[in-house]
Formats: C-alpha cells, structure tokens, sequence
RNA sequence: GCCCGGGUGGCGGAAUCGGUAUACGCAUCGGACUUAAAAUCCGUGACCUGUAAGGGUGUGUGGGUUCGAGUCCCACCCCGGGCACCA
C-alpha cells in the first residue's frame, strides 16, 4: 500500500486511508499460532448505549491499544479484542416507548459504536467480535448458567425487590429515585418474589484467599475483601427462658464476652419474633415492626443516630452463667448477616452501649479497660474480668486467649461452634425483564419430575430445584445443551405481565409447552400432546439473566469466537489462556470483577479453563472530568464528543492527548488548549519528516551521523519509552518523545535510521502518522511489522558526567567533570568554582559525602 | 465513623532507589520572520529581598529522622473514592 499524496498534515486523509489498510490486510488478526508468546490485553467491553462513545471508552481503550501495539513490535501473539455488552434496560426501556424490538435498537447503537471505535484506529482483531445478545454467544451463557445448575449452585428463593402497584412492574434499583418510580413518580415498596439465586457464598473462602495471586490495584482488592467481609467467631445457643420457646441462635466475633450479654436483640424480620411476643407486647411490636418495614434502606441508615427497640416480653437464658437475659426487638440488627439475632455486650460493643443506655439495661463489663480509658464501650485488648462461673474460667486471659477458651468450652459443652461468617450474599440472579438471556429452565410438576430423573438421573444436576405456588410444588427440568440457545420469543408488548413476571409470561405459545424432556424439543400447548413416554407438560421459566451474565465470560469467548460445539476449544483456552492485562473502569471493582472471578473458579473445577484465576493484571483508567472540573454530564453541558476531536484534530491527536492529560489511573480535566499542544507536536513530527512540497525532507540522508550526545538521547529514550509503556505510563513516554524530536530538531542533518527509530516509537501512540511517514520515507507497510527499536547500552555511557556541588547540604553550583575524577579533584574544582569557592573560604572541610555520578556534600 | 487514594508554579503534570524541585505541555510576556495575519522559530517563566552580583524562603500545616526530605516517620487540615448499626 502507498502512502497518502498529502503535502501537509492531512489527517482527514490519512487517518481513513491507513485505517482502510489496516482492515483490507487483516494487520491485527491474532492467529491461532502456538508456537509463538501469546499477549492477552483486554479491555471492558461497553454497554452500547444510544448516546455514543463516551470520552471516557477511548481513555482505557487507547491505553490497551498502544500496549497491544507495542507487545506486537516486540514479538508476540497478541490477541486485542472486541465486543458488545448489548443486553440491558435502556435498550428495552426504548422498546416499550417506541414498540420496535430491543434487538433492532441494539443494532444500531453498536453499528454506531463499531463506527466510532474504527475512527480511532484501534487495533483490534474484528474477526473475533462478539455480542451478548446473539443466540451464538448467549447459548453459551445459558451452557455455563447449566453447569452452575448441575452443580448444585442455582436455586430459586423468594427475595424482596422493588414493586411499583401503579405500574404493576418490578423494578430495578436505577428505576427507583428517593422511594419513587422513575417512571411516573408512583409508590414503590419490597415485595417478596420468586427469584433465581446462584450460591456464590460457596466460593467465598476461595475468592478471598486468591486475591492473593492476581496483580490488582490494592485499593480493589480490599474492596473485595470487604465486600466478601470474612469474620470469624462462634455461633452460640442461648436457650429460652419458656422452653417451649427453642433456642436463639446468634453469631459473635466476641465469645470472649459472653459474661457481659445482658440482653439479646433480633431483628424485626427475624420469624422467631411471634413466638417470642408475649400477649402483653403484642401491640407495640406491632408497631415497631411495621415502621421498620416502612423505612427505605437509606431512610434505616439515616436514622441511625437513633437506635430504638421494642421489649418482646421474653428471656433468654445466658449459656455461660445460667443468667436470665431479655430479648429485644430493634432495627439496628439486620436480618441479612449472621442469624438475624445478636447476644448484646454493652460494655465492650458501643451500638450495644447505646441501647443498653436508652432503655436502661445493665451493663457489665467483662474486659478491663486500661486505667485512663474515659469512653463507653470499652473494644480495646485487655484482661478478662467477671467471666467466671463453674467449671469456666476466663478471667485474666486477653482476648485471643480468651475466645479460644470459651470457644472450646462451647463446643465441649454442645452450646455452640466455632464459625466464620460472610457478608457475601447469594447473587440474586435473575430480572424480571425481556432483554435478557432466558434462563434455561422449565417447570413441570412433581410426577413428570419423577419420571424425568428416573430416565436421565445426574444430568438434571445434584440438587433439585422446586417452588411451591397456590399449593403445587413445581421442578425445574435443566434444557439438554442440544436444546440450546433458548431463544427469545417475540412479544406483542415489552411491557411486564402485570403480575410480577417479565414480558415473557405473555408469551403463551412460548411459555405453556408440551415438553420432550429428552430432547428439550417443545410444541406449544395449543398443538396436541406428541406422542412419547418423554413429553410432559411445562412451563419456561419467564425470567431472564442479568447483564453480568454475559460479561461474566466473554474473555473467554474471544478465544474461540465462533465454535459451535464448546464454548471455548481446550487448546485455544490453554494457550491464549486468561488476560495479561485487563484494563477498565474501577466502578466494576466489586462485582463484575467478583462475579466473573466466581464463574472463572466454577469452569476451573470442571476442568475447562487453566487458570483458578481470570485476571492476572487488573488496571483501572481514571474518569475525565469536563472542562470545568465536574463529572461530564448531559445537564452540564460539560460532555466531549470524540467524534467532534477526531473531525477537527485527527484520531491520533485524541490518542496521544488522552495519554499526554494525566497518569492514566488518575482522575483529570479535559483542557481544549491542551489538545493543541499535542496535535502542535504532530504536525512537527511531519514537518521533520516532510517538506513543504510534500518530498521527504532533504535533512534527512542515510548518510549522516548522529553526534554523540544525540545518539545518546536516542538511546536513552528508546529505553525510556519501552519501560513507560510496558508499566502504563504513557504520559512521560510522550514526553520523552518531545524531549527527543526538540533535540533532532535542532541538528544540521539528521540520519534516515534515527527517524525510522524515532517513528517506531511514535507507532504505538499514534499509528496512523508513523504508518505513513515511514512508508513516505522509503520503507513498506505495516510499520508494526517493523519491530522495536534496539536499545544499545554501550551507546549511553558518556565519558563526562554532570557534578552538582553542595555546601551544607545546599545546592551552590555544579560542573562537567570525567567520570573518573577523584575525590581530591572535585574538592580542588569546587574551591576554584566561582560560586561554589566563596562558601568555603576560610572554612576546613569536615566531611565530604560523594554520590558518585551525581553530587557531592561539602560539610564545613 | 471505618478503609483506600491524593494535595507540587497561573493550569495539566514530572521528579521511577532519599541526591540540582517544577522535566514535558498549556497559558503569559518579549523578540525574530511577514506588507499583514496565521503558522513557525528564539527567549521568558515560584516567592521575598536587592540597582546588581547575590542572599533568603519554598512541594497542604506542624514536628521528627538524615550530610541531604516532594520522597521516610509522627500528628493534624483539606479534597476525591468506597463501605457503613455486619454483631
């Protein structure tokens, strides 16, 4: 391919011309070639929304662009791919607006996107595009969702979500604002529904310990951590005081402080709560109970200055001291941790002490507090105190000490176990929503169940799945994988049934079905009952995925992206294996992260992916900021439109700013006037390459020789720039690039090689105008074959260094001095120094400190 | 409240291992080129003091360690992010 006629920096030009060579030659296409070091940079595949690329896409996305560029140059396999994360609410949203289906939106968005994202020239492997949305992808979606099922790691659960009476929809969490639907401003309120459950707590042990072994941001590790919340302690029997009552369990991380319960509270959920009310408390628990379900989440927190209760009129009996202790009703415990039920310890937990001090309960303590210790509770290690009783004694023991003796003593004794809890909750897994995978599942009743297990035994998984509805208790039959995708059903209307089902439940040909249990095969009720032992009668499952679903995986399908028979081929997924490096924004820090990592471990144990872990190199790019230092948004009228850059300054300027704004995991403004300095840089780099009639500079020869401290700088900056981009840090490699061409800059002539070199380096950042500098310069495309720059070391020793004199530790002067000089020397160079001299007039010197190569210490 | 990250010129930022603080870029001002403008090039570029040479101060604040601190330690202030009655 030529290289563009252009006499000037004509971007417009250029930037299509080499874009179009890119995708005629197939440059990025990463083959499946084993012989050869794999590099797997990946970036957040976007939700294709249809406001357009945001700003922020190409940040992250120019970061892994030029890595992938640079890992090529140095020889590797590099796999850069692309896809779409099309399922999700606006795209179904607009199709209850506008009645046209979610599918045909969704089409345009990511045709706009894909236009977008060619504009910038990024070096993606096109062949391997993939999009949640299409039934090749999201077949395998279900396939995992299958393997979960058999595994045991599916149920379905009544959960509470958000119910709109008006609208008669469920509701997601961003459709709800301050206690009111988006959508018409009507009530809302939790309503308990049936929902599909994937038990990610099972992998709780595992996802915290192997945090371990990936190369994340600390600060999105701990958020893991804390998000998996890990406590250890002891689950404690108390039993009540009316026998008939049972026991109350509750979870301590402080058995040690058993001595000091002198109440118990539960929950205002707990089911216990009806037993444990006496006659005499039936009203105000009443009461209390129902404020409590009235208050919002944030309204709960809000409150929680304040902490209230209510007495059931009950006791329970402490199991270290016989002691007869109260049970409290109060919403400052939680239904969803622990056992829903604490032992209370005023003295040595101060939400207790709060309580205890509001409605007048005892407090005890049972740790002594140091001897200048004024505050309440006391939570600090300390002696044991007043924690004796029978054959038990605590009293002198610290707190480790302690909590290992009464945990042995709980266990000797049958009164408890020692446990370690998780805040880690169960994924609720499924929406009530249409655009979205379906889940692959249908319903029969117990008999049919029956008959099915005994035809296909362990196929249908370890566990079974069954609800109880109206009296009738249903299964859930797994569709076969031959019976995969299930496809979505076309509806007439995207709007919910109206009786908390998805858009789904309306689909009556699609839902109510004569069911092949063998073959997954159905025929809609409507039809006769085909014959065959294996035909049941069934209903689909009318709720779909979650977005996560499909991003749980997709590193995974980029691998083998058009395999019809698995979902990723062995040797494909043990080559190219997982990401070296993943780069996207730290709003995923939690649970996109922890939800793929738990896919990746299931897929791991069944023995189809290599690594127990997906992302061995996690990045998180910082948000740009509009010019005005706010978030960009909409009302602000603050946004930048990529397209708009890319029309008035050319893609590879918007790369090379983007890079040149900030370290990339820092958060930062757009500045308009920044932009010009770099495309100022871009049009030098064209003007020392290109003269005014559009010929190669006649500066430019094979024939001349670089001077010494030229060749040196040269040398320098190719290390330079391939260190900055190997650890991210591409604004100081453009900086050095700067550095480098000022300095060509100003030479008489300037060697053909050293520009080829210079433009190598430059390819990465911005690969449309080295592409055509280097073939107007004589040499044949892509410039990304061309390799990397050689670094040669012996080329930046230099026989003279630059010696900075101090005096006291103060900077005074400096000198070029040879790297040999002695000590003796630079004493007799400092002396004679106009400006260093005078500081030491007169004056013995005591000590010298000589950093050799940089500086030396004068002390007088 | 708890857990992270960060405070450096007029602005974005650099200083990677404790060694000349402010690289590179923007903006400013001055100059060159031009009939003119644009573009380009050269220079300027923290503060106080001084005619100048120079001297002093300076990386959020206050201490400390060190021959030497933007960098390490202690305390505090401010900004950003996350979590939040998690027993």
């Amino acid at each position: 391919m030529k290289a563009t006629n252009s006499k000037d920096y004509d971007f417009l030009t250029i930037e299509p011309h080499w874009q179009t060579f890119w995708e005629q030659d197939k440059t990025f296409r990463a083959p499946d070639d084993f012989r050869r070091p794999k590099f797997y940079v990946l970036d957040m595949f976007p939700y294709p929304s249809g406001s357009g690329l945001h700003i922020g896409h190409p940040e992250g996305y120019t970061a892994t662009d030029i890595l992938a560029r640079y890992k090529r140059a140095r020889g590797f396999n590099v796999l850069h791919p692309i896809g779409w994360d099309a399922f999700g609410l606006p795209a179904e949203q607009h199709a209850v607006k506008t009645g046209t289906h979610p599918a045909s939106n969704t089409q345009n968005n990511i045709a706009n996107f894909r236009r977008q994202i060619k504009a910038l020239g990024f070096s993606y492997d096109w062949d391997r595009e993939i999009d949640t949305t299409d039934p090749k992808y999201y077949r395998w979606t279900q396939w995992i969702f299958l393997q979960l099922f058999k595994q045991g790691l599916a149920y379905v659960d009544e959960r509470p979500v958000w119910w709109c009476p008006e609208l008669k929809a469920v509701l997601a969490n961003e459709e709800v604002v301050d206690g009111k639907s988006e959508i018409g401003g009507h009530p809302v309120e939790r309503r308990n529904l049936r929902q599909w459950v994937l038990r990610i707590t099972a992998y709780a042990e595992r996802l915290l310990a192997d945090l371990k072994d990936v190369d994340w941001p600390d600060s999105t590790k701990r958020m893991q951590e804390a998000w998996i919340g890990r406590s250890e302690g002891a689950e404690v029997a108390f039993k009540l005081a009316e026998p008939a009552q049972g026991e109350l369990k509750v979870f301590t991380t402080r058995p040690d402080t058993l001595f000091g319960c002198t109440y118990m509270v539960i929950a205002p959920e707990h089911p216990m709560v009806a037993t444990l009310t006496v006659p005499g408390q039936q009203a105000a628990v009443a009461v209390y109970q129902r404020q409590a379900a009235a208050k919002s989440d944030l309204e709960r927190t809000d409150l929680a200055k304040n902490k209230s209760g209510v007495f059931t009129g009950s006791y329970a009996i402490n199991p270290v001291n016989g002691a007869r202790v109260p049970v409290w009703i109060a919403d400052y415990v939680v239904m969803g941790y622990g056992t829903g039920a604490i032992m209370a310890v005023p003295a040595q937990d101060q939400r207790d002490w709060d309580f205890a001090k509001i409605y007048a309960l005892p407090i005890v303590r049972t740790v002594q507090p140091t001897a200048d210790f004024a505050g309440e509770a006391f939570v600090e290690d300390g002696p044991a105190i007043n924690s004796a009783h029978g054959d038990l004694n605590l009293n002198g023991l610290r707190i480790e000490a302690a909590k290992a003796a009464i945990i042995a003593w709980l266990e000797r004794t049958g009164r408890g176990v020692r446990k370690v809890n998780f805040k880690l909750r169960d994924w609720l897994f499924s929406r009530q929503r249409y655009w979205g995978e379906p889940v692959p599942v249908v319903w029969v009743n117990a008999e049919d169940y029956a008959r099915a297990k005994a035809k296909l035994g362990a196929a249908l998984g370890k566990n079974e799945v069954s609800y109880a509805a109206n009296g009738v208790t249903h299964y859930a039959l797994p569709l076969p994988d031959t019976a995969l995708p299930l496809t979505l059903p076309e509806v007439k209307s995207y709007l919910p049934s109206g009786a908390g089902e998805s858009p789904l439940a309306n689909a009556t040909e699609w839902l109510d079905v004569w069911y092949d249990f063998e073959t997954g095969a159905a025929v809609a009720t409507t039809e006769p009952r085909p014959a065959g032992e294996s035909w049941v009668h069934g209903r689909r499952e009318t709720n779909t995925m979650p977005q996560w679903a499909g991003s749980c995986w997709y590193y995974l399908r980029y691998l083998d992206p058009q395999n019809s028979e698995r979902f990723v081929a062995p040797e494909l997924a043990k080559y190219w294996s997982s990401p070296d490096l993943y780069v996207g924004g730290a709003e995923h820090a939690v649970l996109h992260l922890l939800y793929a990592r738990f896919w990746h471990k299931v897929l791991f144990d069944l023995g189809h992916v290599p690594d127990h872990e997906p992302f061995r190199r996690l990045f998180h790019q910082g948000i740009i900021l509009g010019e005005d230092g706010v978030k960009m948004s909409k009302t602000r009228g603050n946004v930048v439109n990529p397209d708009h850059v890319v029309a008035g300054y050319g893609a590879d300027t918007l790369r090379l700013y983007l890079m040149f704004l900030g370290p990339l995991e820092a958060m930062k403004p757009w500045n308009p006037k920044g932009i010009e300095g770099v495309h100022r840089f871009l049009r030098k780099v064209w003007r020392e390459c290109i003269d005014q009639d559009g010929a190669v500079h006649a500066r430019i020869s094979a024939d001349a020789t670089l001077p010494p401290d030229a060749e040196k700088l040269l040398h320098e900056s190719i290390k330079k720039v391939g260190e900055d981009f190997e650890a991210l840090r591409f604004n100081t490699a453009i900086s050095t690039l700067m550095i480098l061409l000022n300095a060509l800059q100003k030479l008489p002539a300037i060697p053909r090689s050293t520009l080829l070199d210079f433009l190598r380096m430059l390819a990465p950042l911005a690969p449309h105008l080295a592409e055509e500098l280097w073939v107007r310069l004589g040499e044949r495309p892509s410039i990304m074959a061309a390799g990397w720059p050689v670094f040669d070391a012996t080329k930046t020793i230099a026989d003279t260094v630059t010696m900075v004199f101090q005096v006291n530790g103060k900077y005074r002067g400096d000198a070029v001095v040879p790297v040999a000089v002695t000590e003796a020397e630079l004493l007799q160079l400092a002396k004679d120094h106009p400006k260093v001299g005078p500081h030491l007039a007169g004056k013995p010197v005591k000590r010298a400190i000589w950093v050799k190569g940089k500086l030396i210490n004068l002390l007088v």
